[in-house]
Order: structure tokens, then C-alpha cells, then sequence
DNA sequence: TCATATTATGACATAACGTCATAAAATATC
DNA sequence: GATATTTTATGACGTTATGTCATAATATGA
């Protein structure tokens, strides 16, 4: 019966679709807007085969940010395999809001939404259990890189400092940066001054900096770096970006301006 | 007619009322289970009254995030009067979060349904006007802030770095901070990791390290600082989060543990 | 005390969610 | 190739919430 699997990769197909219908529903009208008849009608299908997919409309949503998320492991896993000191890897990291923001511009506000829910609130358990696990792998991959500046000595834990404050700093920045990036952010007043050039990234220098992690930023040109890291680390990125936008995304982040 | 002025009063007061009740409830049973009815409910009133007060349930949200911003700004009016070097002044801003965490837990997930919503989305235009406002108000202390650095000498622009990049990056990380701590986070996988002791502070140290920002907090013991500024800056917000939880907010925030 | 102005109410119209009995399509069997 | 069976898709239906507005209740002024 090898039909079966035909059908499950068409099932699973459509779901891909019913998530890229979506993310396009979400960035041209509002989360207020969307509603599950849109999504199936998008894809000419009636209501009930998207409830097949997606158990609720939380659940549709909480899909969405898996994706990304399992994006951003990726990307990690990419960082990992980049041979470079830890602080280089820590760069790394930095670029990853712009490449967020440019592939997946719904992230930030999914993540909100989903946030905004009660528990869960109807998303499928197997959902929110694999949401964990991202959560954990990205977690991970991040301490992994602390963990290797202290063994290579790039960096010295003093006093209380622990390699889970790094990790918090490292989450808590890039979440901001990119809750202040995010289009939506903008209707809550903070316009002409959020229009940055270098400034995320060099936040980053400084906070690592700050951290005494070396080569300080004084010691290496992190900017010219990035802009290595987006050739060769996220290369596949750069180009789906530039497909998308048809400009060079490491001008944004990575030089003066 | 000295009777108008009354109604006046005792209408307003309703509405502070109402909007406590909808903290309440928000804390309670989340956004998802947030009704009018409920609203109207807990203050024995009828639907249609909230509906004299909030335009639609947007523009409830909407007054709750209004308000918690009119406090910040008012804490960083307490800042502006507080005489001290900027980096204590900046060192203060490092306590906020921790502050709203505790008097307004509802602010992180109040900010993010608003952002969700699209531009307003029937938010009266009043009320979008005057978070609009206050948000620039807060923007203006924090640059208000950085400039004083800049004139004390006690902050260099090296470089392609501007007063907006601290901005950026004062802002990013108390709200990466907020985000991270909100309750609400704790679904989405990070709980163990999360529960930070000095992390949150920490970083905003090594930021400004990283920056140059003098006196460095390897020339000066931040953490007591901070626990000066709860009793002397933040006298007030201490003593209502003491009455509120009894316990010293400055140690979680404050101290090594 | 009665007229007028103000304020509060909840029935109503509308809209979306999520369910589920039934219809349609695909596959298997003879 | 026709029929039975299993799988998949549909949209009417029940429910719940929003926001409106004509009407009722209450307060003020003459």
C-alpha cells in the first residue's frame, strides 16, 4: 500500500501551504483579521479541512512559531559547524534577528500571540511539546558556546557570574531587538528614533564586550566579521533574502550603515 | 452646577476601577478568557457601561497600557530628580523592569495584545495619541540620560556610535528582560533557566561596560547601588511591592542572590 | 411635583469558532 | 468495470462574544 505514504506527504504538503497562507494572511491584515474561513479559502478549501490540520485557531498559530523556531535551531546548528572562537560564533548569533526578521517578519508577533494565550489554550499537545524541545535545542546550542569560550579562556566567569547569565543576556537582547524591529512595534509610537543602523548589532559587541569576552570588539572588526558570517555561514539565507528583497541584507546590520 | 464635576470624578473613578478589574482578571484566567461581560460583571454593571468607558476591548487593552507607561514615565521622572552621575541615572533604569514585574505584571502581556492588534484597531484615537506620547516621554529621559553622559565625560561616541544606539539597546534589553520574566514566557519552554538571580541587572551592567560608560561596575559595586536606589529612588514602589508580596524586592533584583 | 436631561441597560444584529452528520472521492474487492 | 468500503472534505449548526442603540431608570432643575 504505498498509497498511504503518497497521501501522508500530500497531507503534510498542504499544511506547509496552509502555514505560508497564513504568515502572507497575518503580514497584510492583522492577527485581528484573520480568520480560520480565510485560511482555507486561500487554499480553496473549506473550513473543516483546516480544522484536519490545525485543532484551533491557537493552534494554527503555535504551528507557525514551531516553524520558525525550528528554523533558528537550524541556524544555530550552522553556527556550530562554523569553525571559529567562541566570541566569533557569539557574532553569529547577532545576525540572526535580521535573518528572522527578513524570512519569517510574522515571528515576532506569533510568538506574541501565542504568548498572549492561556496555556496551551487548545493547541495540540504534540505541538507544544515540540515547541519545548526547540526551545531546549536553542537553549542548549547557546550555552554550548558560552561553555566554549570559558574552556578556551575567551572568557573568565568572575564572582557570581554564571554562563546562564550570558545565555539570559544573549536571549533577552536579540528578543528585544527584535520586538523593537518588528513592523508592529512601530504603531505604539517609537517610529523615527527605530530606524537603526548598526545599533542592534552593536549592542551585542558591547554586551559581550562588557562580558570581558575576547577579542573585544576594540581588538577585532566584528562588523566586517558579520558580513563574512553572511557569506559564508548563512549564504543560503542571504541569497533566499536577497530573492526576496533583491538587496544585500548585510549592509543593514553589518557595516556603518 | 457643582454637580457636573462630581459625575465627573466618580465617572473616572468607575473607569480606574474597571481597569483594575480587568488587571485582575487578566492575571487570573488570561486574555482568552477576558470578556466585557466579565468586566461589567466584577463591578455590577451592565455591558453597556465599560462601553461608555472603552470604545471595544482594544481600547481596554489599550487604557491598561497606557497607564502602566504613564508610571514609567513617571519613574523616570524620579530618576531625573534623583542627582547622581549618569551611569547611576542609567544603573536606575536597570531597576524598572524588576518594578513591573511586580506592580504591573499585566504590562508585558498588555504591550504584546496591543501590538498584535492591527494599527489600533479601534483603539480611540485619543488613547493612541497618548501612548504615543508617552512613549516619547520615556525615549526622551533615556536619551535625556545618555546626553548627560555625553557632557560629564564620563561616555565617548567612538566611532559610527550614536546617543540612539544606547537608546536602542537600554530599551531592547528591559524589554527582552520583561519578556522573558513575564509569566506568560514560562509556557513557551524556558522555565527552568529562566528563573534568573542576578542575571536580568547583570546584563545591564555588562552593556554599559561594553559601552565605556563610566565608572565601570568593575570600579564601583552596582549591585549596592541598586539596593540604594530601591530604598532611596524607588522608596515608594517598594513599599507598595512590599505590601503587595512582603518581601524586599531589592534582594531578587539587587543583591548576588 | 412635574419636566427635562443624563446615565444605564440588555435585546438585537453580526461574526467567528469549532463540531459533526453527511456528502464526495478514492481505493479495494470481486 | 461495477460495487463495496474506507478515507477525506464539507458546510449547516450550536455557541459564544462583540458592539449598537432604542428604551428604561435615575438624577437634576423649575
Amino acid at each position: 500500500m504505498v498509497t498511504k505514504e503518497r497521501r501522508q506527504r500530500e497531507f503534510q504538503k498542504r499544511e506547509r501551504m496552509f502555514l505560508q497562507a497564513t504568515r502572507r494572511l497575518l503580514l497584510e491584515r492583522g492577527y485581528g483579521a484573520l480568520t480560520m474561513d480565510q485560511v482555507a479559502e486561500a487554499l480553496e478549501y473549506s473550513r473543516g479541512t483546516v480544522y484536519l490540520h490545525f485543532r484551533s485557531k491557537g493552534d494554527l498559530i503555535s504551528a507557525l512559531v514551531l516553524e520558525a523556531m525550528e528554523v533558528v535551531d537550524g541556524l544555530l546548528e550552522k553556527i556550530d559547524a562554523f569553525d571559529a572562537p567562541s566570541r566569533d560564533k557569539a557574532v553569529a548569533w547577532s545576525v540572526i534577528p535580521e535573518i528572522l526578521r527578513r524570512l519569517y517578519p510574522d515571528y515576532v508577533t506569533t510568538q506574541r500571540i501565542l504568548e498572549t494565550q492561556t496555556t496551551g489554550e487548545r493547541a495540540s499537545e504534540e505541538r507544544i511539546d515540540r515547541i519545548r524541545k526547540a526551545h531546549r535545542a536553542i537553549q542548549d546550542h547557546l550555552l554550548g558556546i558560552v561553555h566554549l569560550a570559558v574552556e578556551e579562556e575567551s572568557l573568565m566567569m568572575k564572582g557570581p557570574m554564571e554562563p546562564y547569565d550570558l545565555l539570559f543576556g544573549l536571549v533577552a537582547l536579540s528578543w528585544g531587538t527584535m520586538a523593537l524591529r518588528s513592523d508592529r512595534a512601530v504603531l505604539v509610537g517609537l517610529e523615527e528614533l527605530l530606524r537603526p543602523k548598526g545599533a542592534p548589532t552593536r549592542n551585542f559587541d558591547a554586551l559581550l564586550d562588557g562580558y570581558g569576552w575576547r577579542p573585544l570588539s576594540t581588538e577585532r572588526d566584528y562588523d566586517s566579521l558579520r558580513r563574512h558570517i553572511w557569506r559564508r555561514v548563512f549564504r543560503e539565507e542571504m541569497d533566499a533574502i536577497e530573492k526576496l528583497h533583491g538587496k544585500n541584507p548585510s549592509s543593514s546590520t553589518g557595516g556603518g550603515e
